[in-house]
DNA sequence: CGGTTGTTTGAACTGATTCAATCTGTGTGG
DNA sequence: CCACACAGATTGAATCAGTTCAAACAACCG
């Protein structure tokens, strides 16, 4: 699928899209848990997620990693001035589009309504880090993965009353992004199953009582809008 | 200080900060711990902090609540369209500045620099919210609350070698922050208090070992620009 | 003075981590 | 096709950090 088209379905204006579309750039293949972009470099570029499903994360002063942010297909990494606090790597494999701020800011300047858009998809995604903050803050362990999961599924435009999905992560994965080991997300994976809310069958899961997931996560959609 | 001298130290064109201070305003007081604005009404408005601190807050469906960013003087909050999922309410007394985002959002459409402005702050926040993700998943409880003073004391604008900070928040504030109780807060603060890293009189709190409390919390100011 | 808010302490309990070992699936080269 | 290597998933046991609940204490304010 051509940028455009994901961008538009993410709510933008077909002539805006065009603009960025014919913007210049290149086409990456990403593999996943390879590095990408490292922690504490200035990189002047923009990122958009083509396919597929890239993170950003910080590594501690003592090693710990904590992924910080997800980016689906539609999302992007806007420039940021000076240099980045944070990495990227991909989660699965996935197909980024990256262009030069050079050739970015100025059509976002040139277009208000470009900008409104980039400053409305931000604030999503500050919504979003807001929740993962309760996440990792407030809920036990089995809510925490139960949110994520519950979250994958609503990004990546599932729906229906027993959605499935194809696990993109890998349990140390999900450690990472809700502040466990790998060991302990096994084991909630484990009571999941056993509690009837999921089933799996080898990377797929299964929601079996998707409703009762979304109460065990305390899964409230409006703050991804 | 009026809103422009707080804006200009925070990096705006004194020109572009006369446009927002002759924007229709008023000034609130408003009082720490009690109802500001709730989570999950529409308020098409923006808040600029005078003075004091203000915090957004989440409440999780099981009713725990977490304080999810924090706005200091020069600070502010804008609008946003749609329900707002956070709450707000301020730490200390606070000077607020409430304007309209009818009055706002013009001002912000014909000057690109200001916008540019904001781009910038609204990254900043970005930015911290990524590092209480790291702190909230990663770092033990005293790691915690140690770099949560850590950042107060850079937020404030306090520096040198053993600086001192009159602490603006109770312990529950801090429990809301760091995913802890108060109970927990409570022992931290006494270990660090028995390590010999802070002492305490009163609301104050002295950094007797500012290098070394930087460390316990892994503390790395970079993230604040 | 009484009421309110915040801090401190103790004891019991629970949940998560750590470390180490084992198991499973997948892909590779022989 | 099998043997092997490797990554990821699973399990167990010991340990420890943090929570919960309950109660006491201190400071402040009208």
């Amino acid at each position: 699928m051509p940028l455009g088209d994901t961008l538009i379905k993410a709510g933008l204006a077909p002539k805006l899209a065009k603009l960025l579309e014919d913007m210049p750039h290149k086409v990456i293949q990403v593999d996943p848990r390879r590095p990408f972009r490292e922690q504490g470099v200035a990189r002047d570029e923009v990122l958009f997620v083509r396919q597929g499903i890239l993170s950003k994360f910080k590594t501690d002063g003592a090693g710990r990693r904590q992924i910080v942010a997800l980016r689906f297909a539609g999302d992007g990494i806007l420039p940021r001035e000076g240099k980045a606090d944070y990495g990227i790597q991909a989660i699965v494999r996935s197909e980024v589009l990256v262009g030069s701020s050079r050739d970015f800011d100025p059509i976002v300047d040139a277009n208000p309504d470009l900008s409104k858009f980039f400053w409305k998809l931000s604030q999503r995604h500050t919504a979003i880090g807001y929740e993962w903050l309760v996440n990792c803050g407030r809920r036990d362990s089995t809510a925490r993965v139960a949110h994520l999961l519950c979250e994958t599924v609503a990004r990546s435009g599932k729906s229906g009353d027993s959605p499935r999905l194809v696990n993109p992560f890998t349990q140390q994965q999900i450690a990472d992004i809700t502040g466990q080991t790998s060991v302990n997300v096994n084991r909630v994976f484990a009571d999941l199953e056993r509690q009837g809310l999921i089933r799996r069958d080898g990377r797929e899961i299964i929601f079996c009582d998707w409703p009762e997931l979304q109460r065990v996560a305390s899964f409230q959609p409006q703050y991804l809008n």
